[in-house]
RNA sequence: GGGCCGCUAGCUCAAUGGUAGAGCAAGGGACUUUUAAUCCCUAGGUUCAGAGUUCGAGCCUCUGGCGGCUCACCA
């Protein structure tokens, strides 16, 4: 699948060959001189020195990507750029050495390249602080070129295609990752200081369930056994609370096999916890202090910027139900319309178009979506969800009609689900059983019965909360990115179709 | 899936239907404190793909691909 070299692919092989003849291995399997310091490391010894009346010089081996390079006849400068900072390498023809400095610092490297520098810090002219280089080694060669120094990588197809070049000239995008990877340390800090056991359940599931979503199948060839690809842990962490384990949590990977949008992605990251002896009630309380440390961490406050938005994640939030919700952003009191004909009438009514469905809980859900969600910019909890769409929540005490379950919202986009779980496993197969009416056979949220959990429900399960939440969603927003794409590393794209011309 | 927008050199972007350009990057040269270094020279293109209209298409039309936004659907 090669294609013809370019004249810039010849010149940068003519360089490889070049250096080996010249003896310079252009991928050495070590460094010279052993990295000393890190570039920002070395940038704060040498402002230390320098504040001594007698500094003593400080002595550096650095390692980086050359990403800038001026020379100016038998002198020039160029930038480096390590996991920590950019910093000045200022090279002299008569320190280096000439085979150093005009065959491979002048003529040999190119922006891209790894490179190793041994020198001292110092303070140029103009005042940079900068390593001036006593010894150069290439560590690596580049054989592609770099984007635009000054420009960067724009296009957002290639940033997500060639998400390594993104991150090599976008600073922000590898703080985005960094801030993620922050965002996910906080939240176990959180769970595991209360006493919450992280666990791992299986990923191949067969039977899936815990959602209303639909499966990628995949197949075991020596089981000969069909299997899907989990679309939430909840049955499986439950099953964990019937064996004594009374706090856990799982932070993975689900898969959905639905569209793709600025915030759906077919792979995400979600937590989910369940806690033995704590309602709904609770749920919400652990919710807001999660947040609210996890806020601490990142920004030592309470109160973040989202996407122009003040947003303050200080407990305690709003709590709306459902009921009072859709009343306020919808203008409709579904109470008052008990069947799914009545209610959908009443939205026609209203000048909804509601789709056709006999699911009344759909159709409640659906006004939540459309006109309640996105006026929920600050952190709200919508509780007291209709029980035909919350087959796995505990009904609520005297209204046989909703269960005690809750939804966040922030920023206008759900959050997360939680509920007081369901644990009276005749309830649970009954409403298991309900479920394969209310969805109809070619409802591709239709759940399949799973007999093993019941059975494990059947042994005994303490009363508890169970939470999940769309961890990607909250990195959108702790990162402040409008597009689910911009906080995966890898974000799920179609592939590129090849030229069968075009050669093997 | 629908609608709208985009795709031109490695990157960032130009180009009334009339010879495809610039900056950076690259190659050659000058330059011993520059920092978007500067100066001189050079090379670099199936304008996403295909078809059509036209004397002539990067530009107009159609089909397809990929992406973005948005609506629908969903967690």
């Amino acid at each position: 699948m090669s294609e013809t070299s370019s004249e810039r692919d010849q010149v940068r092989l003519a360089k490889l060959d070049e250096l080996r003849s010249a003896g310079i291995d252009p991928y050495p399997p070590r460094l010279d001189s052993p990295r000393s310091h890190q570039a920002a490391e070395a940038v704060s010894a040498f402002e230390l020195a320098e504040a001594r009346p007698s500094g003593d010089p400080v002595q550096v081996s650095l390692a980086g990507r050359m990403v800038s390079r001026r020379i100016m006849g038998k002198v020039g400068f160029a930038h480096i750029e390590d996991g920590s900072a950019r910093l000045q390498i200022f090279v002299r023809r008569d320190v280096v050495g000439e085979q150093t400095y005009d065959l491979l610092f002048k003529k040999l490297l190119d922006l891209g390249d790894f490179i190793a520098v041994s020198g001292v810090m110092a303070r140029t002219k103009t005042g940079e602080i900068s390593c001036e280089a006593r010894q150069m080694q290439l560590l690596a060669k580049s054989l592609e070129p770099m984007p635009d120094k000054w420009h960067g990588l724009k296009d957002v197809e290639t940033r997500y295609r060639r998400r390594y070049v993104d991150l090599m000239v976008n600073p922000d995008v590898r703080a985005t990752f960094v801030t993620r990877a922050r965002m996910v340390q906080a939240i176990r800090e959180y769970l595991d200081g209360q006493g919450f056991v992280e666990v791992e359940t299986p990923v191949l599931q067969p039977i899936y369930g815990g959602a209303a979503a639909r499966p990628f199948t995949t197949y075991h060839n020596q089981l000969k056994q069909d299997l899907y690809l989990r679309i939430s842990f909840e049955l499986y962490l439950k099953r964990l609370l019937v064996g004594g384990l009374e706090r856990v949590y799982e932070i993975g990977r689900d898969f959905r096999n639905e569209g793709v949008s600025f915030k759906h992605n077919p792979e995400f990251t979600q937590l989910e916890w369940y806690e033995a002896y704590a309602d709904y009630n609770v749920v919400m309380d652990r919710v807001e202090a999660m947040l609210a440390h996890v806020a601490q961490r990142l920004t030592g406050g309470t109160v973040i910027s989202y996407q122009g938005h003040e947003i303050d994640l200080a407990p305690p939030w709003r709590r709306i139900t459902l009921r009072d919700a859709i009343i306020e952003y919808a203008d409709i009191d579904y109470t008052q319309f008990p069947t799914a004909e009545e209610l959908a009438n009443a939205m026609r009514a209203m000048g909804h178009r509601p789709e056709n469905t006999s699911n009344r809980g759909k159709l409640i859900d659906s006004l939540l979506g459309n006109h309640v969600e996105p006026n929920l910019i600050q952190p709200t909890f919508v509780t007291e969800y209709p029980i035909e769409i919350s087959p796995l929540a505990k009904k609520k005490a005297g209204d046989p009609t909703t269960v005690e379950r809750f939804e966040y919202f922030i920023a206008g986009m759900e959050m997360g689900n939680a509920f007081t779980e369901l644990n009276d496993p005749l309830d649970q197969r009954a409403r298991m059983e309900w479920m394969q009416q209310l969805y109809g056979a070619d409802d591709e949220e239709r759940h399949p019965v799973d007999e093993d959990y019941l059975l494990a429900m059947s042994y005994g399960m303490p009363p508890n909360g169970g939470f999940g939440t769309g961890v990607d969603r909250l990195a959108m927003l702790f990162c402040d990115k409008s597009s689910i794409r911009d906080v995966l590393l890898f974000p799920h794209l179609r592939s590129l179709e090849r030229d069968e011309a075009d050669g093997e």
